[in-house]
DNA sequence: TCCGAATGATACCCACCGGTATCGAAGGAG
DNA sequence: CTCCTTCGATACCGGTGGGTATCATTCGGA
């Protein structure tokens, strides 16, 4: 059942089912979802259409799962800031924008992925829409985890604010009438921890 | 050559080209540019194919124009707040934010024409595209504009901030993960008014 | 009244897209 | 060696997309 991981011939040869979410990451990322045919994908992931279909059920259910796997590499990053400065709230949350604000040149001229695929699928019934809606959800509440534990006096409120200002910069970096947007980010969760945290705010706060 | 605004018949009809543009501004707000047809438009508009042909070169011509009008909605509201409100920089700009919170709940489960039109064209020499972009950069201009007339000691960095927030706030209406969004909205808008106004922030300004 | 531009309606072209059917080659397991 | 699953390749199908050609109709202005 498992697949050769060594010396498949020439160059290492992911299996074909690799090769597919690789090759469909890449080309959802940079085209995106409506744009890039199956035939694309099939061709740069030196397959054929028909071995795509074999291995997920339609074109929508493979956006499905690029997006379970996008989804998978956040919660990483949660993951990481959280072992990385246990006990640290605030640590984590800067370690979050950090991630954030590292990505952005990365996907520089063409956004968040996820933002980007619910403007490119209204139909709330999509399959993908679910995938999102778990991921940002599961998000927020960590974020708000988050927020509770650094002692702020309204955490939902300083997450709202928080989540705001980081998608916020994915969406515009993709026009370059921003520049520094990464030091501009990071300044910027740095004054929203520091208020909300330190001087409770200019307004009431709940208890 | 001036159309007849009255009596047409029966039900007030306008002009064709009003008619088109009124449609594909419905249509591409609900349901999307690439998924909204040339003959969709046309059924909506109570016209044909053709017709649309003979107003406007292309789809694509048709998209730009529609996000033409568009931007000239938000340069409307900016123009308000500002007659509104003169010699007030800050009201303006709780003034804009208000806008854009009123805004939110018309466009739920919709986004941004902007955001949304931005993921849907990857292509950066599409025609739609540069409306975008002009749109984009005048309108931080001018923020950045009311921003330094409230004696804000960065006001790039204070317009960055606005424009994070106010993006974010659109993309998030579209899951229904945060509630309240619209108040949300207005109490960070105020605290970053307020902060960046009267106790010149925890960070340096350059002067 | 007459003319010409703008409009409406239909049929059509071609390319592409998502998805399926079929067949042969390969390749590991018993 | 043989069997059975996986993989690769090609051809095909129905539907739809943007865009064009053609012709009849309407209607305002001179």
């Amino acid at each position: 059942m498992a697949p050769p991981l060594s010396r498949p011939g020439r160059v290492a040869k992911l299996p074909p089912r690799e090769r597919i979410l690789d090759a469909a990451e890449e080309l959802f990322q940079r085209e995106g979802i409506r744009q890039v045919g199956v035939q694309a994908i099939a061709d740069r992931a030196e397959t054929t259409k028909m071995a795509i279909y074999r291995h997920f059920e339609t074109k929508d259910a493979l956006v499905a799962e690029w997006l379970r796997i996008v989804a998978a590499d956040y919660q990483a990053a949660f993951d990481r800031v959280e072992t990385e400065h246990p006990d640290r709230p605030e640590e984590q949350i800067l370690g979050l924008a950090r991630f954030i604000a590292d990505g952005l040149s990365a996907i520089s001229y063409r956004g968040c992925p996820f933002i980007n695929s619910l403007a490119e699928l209204p139909d709330r019934l999509h399959p993908a829409r679910q995938v999102i809606e778990d991921h940002k959800a599961h998000q927020i509440r960590r974020l708000i985890g988050m927020c509770a534990e650094a002692q702020m006096p309204d955490p939902e409120q300083a997450a709202a604010e928080i989540t705001f200002v980081l998608e916020g910069a994915q969406v515009s970096t993709q026009n370059g009438s921003i520049d520094q947007t990464g030091d501009r980010l990071m300044r910027i969760i740095e004054g929203i921890v520091d208020r909300h945290r330190s001087h409770l705010g200019a307004y009431r706060a709940a208890d």
